[in-house]
DNA sequence: GCCTTATGTTTTGAGGGAAAACAAAAGGCG
DNA sequence: CGCCTTTTGTTTTCCCTCAAAACATAAGGC
């Protein structure tokens, strides 16, 4: 017997053809750098100028699209109606991680609306009271929005191992949970009626590098993307698109072995990157407290510390030995550092490129490169709002009612 | 100024629409792995059964479809007409690998048409002559295949990074050849008209795994493929595609770091897999002459030979070691082993599932699983003729005229 | 003040799928 | 044997969406 086959592709009919073209309108609006016209819209979807205006009418009644003032730039023939994304559609992203709670709203337009962030350390601490705190930074920062902004979904970043499907946390070292089941406690967090989705935090700040704001593709496509925490979660981004997987466990870059004769790590492995370039790792062979910051140690080792530059040496030499693996596996050239490894990319770039060069097949056609992400911090945050925001590009006509 | 964006997404029309339609319509079918009827493609589109046949004629008129004998079974209603992929429909997939030479036809039901592989050592062979051998080959081939046979494609599987587009072979250390213009070699090989993509051996292989059929998903549709000629290659595959990356130069596991302490490779690095887990490696450490078979050293580990044991030993334990990381990063608890390490698979899988389940992150989740490739040898040349007959299953109308 | 230019809108037509009725080919059953 | 039921496949009518082309609008240039 066939059955109506519930997942597999079905077929495209009128309908169909509207909401794909008024995704893409949508899209192409969003992925520009400077607002374009209607006219713009068709020349660039190659619709007819017809065609494209009755989209674009559709989505500025439903406040997907702004028209802009009109540019007052003197010009020959009928002056354009400049189109924006529309200022009135937000999302909310949430952030949990072991130094800090975060919630921050963006809007289209990929701005930020409104934003809290706390630095807190939530090593070891106690789910309920931590989602009660970020639950109260949340309800003062919708309470403060502007009147008449839709919040249309929201995100939770957070630094571990998820099974988004169930909303389920299955592993986040440095916070000490496990298998923890978020759908209650993000309930009481946010609005009823409001979905939060969780998410890795390094697949989610990833996305801040890809996009630099809903569906406008940042300068790099292709990248992998590490997350120094206090462990180094990562994520693999080709064609702007985070790979995740068919399961949340993707990314683990923290836990690819560096030395198989190496010290034991908590994982049960010898040798992880983490034991060498972990943020503890770094702070221990520089003779600092675990308090200390990386740009403490950035600090101590550009003032010729011998200490501070052997870690960083040693940080380096690891980092080498598993980003190549990883680079001659998945075939991009191209690692951003984020997180406390941003802070030290500069000094880590030389030494890290000269062993990636070494140890990188492909590094005679193109040489390795190191890039530090530049965002704000609580880049889940904002990545998590992208994700919601995506939904919204993906399928214009669902917002239109 | 806007520009008519050469590859941006252009806006559906009404013939997208069909043409959308009728890919749908034909992959449904080649996705069964029974004959369905008009009615059940439409059930299995939620096309209405009007749409459906309309399409299926459309498709039958061109052969891409043909109608099979009605069933016999005495079943109540009218009896349908059960479909198949076209027969008239096949494309030739090439194989060039250190060991051999081969040439094979499938057509759009995944049978194999005909074939010739000539098993020849080609290690530092020179490319003119192995091609003229390869074009000797092809020409029997196509010659001796039914008539009323379309050839729409052809693909040339190769062990070693390639540049898809620009038709270099950019690296290929087992046949010695490097930054080798395959396009007027190739054109020298084929019938003229028909255009030969190049592709890597590994990433080919793994379409057979992923892929029964053109169109036809196998059992597995996330996994790791590792090709074990004299050097390890492998493939990145998630739901049934298979992750190239931007550039030709993903799935060199064979390169990924098993110790930085170990022994210099000729890439470069020290340590690599390749050095314990490749061909010779194997052969080298039973104290086997490098001719050799992999069957004949897994005889003798199996017959208790102590230095075959320990070679099998070793290889499991370098390949965990790395298969770990990639399994880390990636995500995949699943690997599928081809080319010589298939026939040391269940020599090599207790060891190995272990050394994996104690270094995967994810392993108490989800145990990884070593499984063994088990199709016929040259692979490659089967992947080869499947991705060309694809591009068939991706735009139909084009074969319709 | 008229022409040129670019943008935006309206009108008309064609293509493709949906819905529903219709036709066909078998088994079931009195 | 004849009629009903069931399933498949076909035909007809209608609606939706986009293309094409003409038209309207709002500016600068001369």
């Amino acid at each position: 017997m066939i059955q109506p086959s519930t997942d597999a592709p079905s077929g495209a009919r009128q309908s169909t053809l509207r909401t794909t073209n008024l995704a893409l309108v949508l899209r192409t609006v969003c992925a520009s750098a400077r607002p374009l016209s209607r006219s713009d819209v068709a020349v660039a979807t190659g619709m007819t100028r017809a065609t494209a205006a009755r989209l674009v009418d559709e989505l500025v009644a439903g406040a997907l699209l702004d028209e802009a003032e009109r540019d007052p730039l003197p010009r020959r023939g009928r002056p354009a109606t400049p189109l924006l994304p529309g200022a009135r559609f937000g999302a909310l992203g949430l952030h949990i991680d072991a130094g800090l709670l975060a919630a921050r709203v963006l809007d289209l337009r990929g701005r930020v609306v409104g934003e809290r962030v706390e630095q807190r350390d939530l090593r070891g601490s106690d789910p309920t009271g931590t989602f009660a705190r970020l639950g109260a930074l949340t309800a003062e920062l919708l309470a403060d929005l502007p009147a008449g902004l839709r919040v249309v979904g929201a995100g939770l970043a957070v630094p571990g191992v998820v099974d988004e499907a169930a909303g389920v946390l299955l592993r986040a070292p440095n916070l000490g949970w496990s298998d923890l089941g978020t759908a209650e406690l993000l309930h009481a967090c946010v609005p009823g009626g409001l979905e939060v989705v969780l998410g890795n935090e390094a697949d989610l700040a990833a996305r801040t590098v890809a996009d630099e704001a809903p569906g406008r593709a940042g300068p790099h496509r292709d990248f992998l993307y590490l997350s120094g925490q206090i462990g180094i979660g990562g994520a693999v981004v080709l064609d702007g698109q985070v790979v995740t997987g068919s399961s949340g466990w993707a990314g683990e870059v923290g836990h690819v072995c560096v030395d198989p004769g190496g010290p034991a790590c908590s994982c049960g492995s010898t040798g992880c990157l983490e034991l060498y370039a972990g943020r503890h790792a770094f702070l221990r062979a520089a003779g600092l407290p675990l308090e200390a910051t990386s740009g403490e140690l950035a600090e101590l080792a550009r003032a010729g510390d011998p200490a501070a530059a052997g870690a960083v040496e040693t940080g380096a030499w690891a980092l080498g030995v598993a980003l190549a693996g990883v680079v001659n596996v998945v075939g991009i050239p191209t690692v951003v550092l984020g997180g406390h490894l941003a802070e030290l990319a500069d000094l880590l770039r030389p030494p890290l490129e000269e062993h990636l060069a070494r140890r990188v097949l492909s590094a005679r056609w193109r040489r390795p490169r190191i890039l530090s992400a530049q965002g704000p911090s609580a880049a889940g945050a904002s990545g998590a709002a992208l994700r919601a925001l995506d939904q919204v590009l993906a399928d214009p006509a669902r917002w239109l009612g």
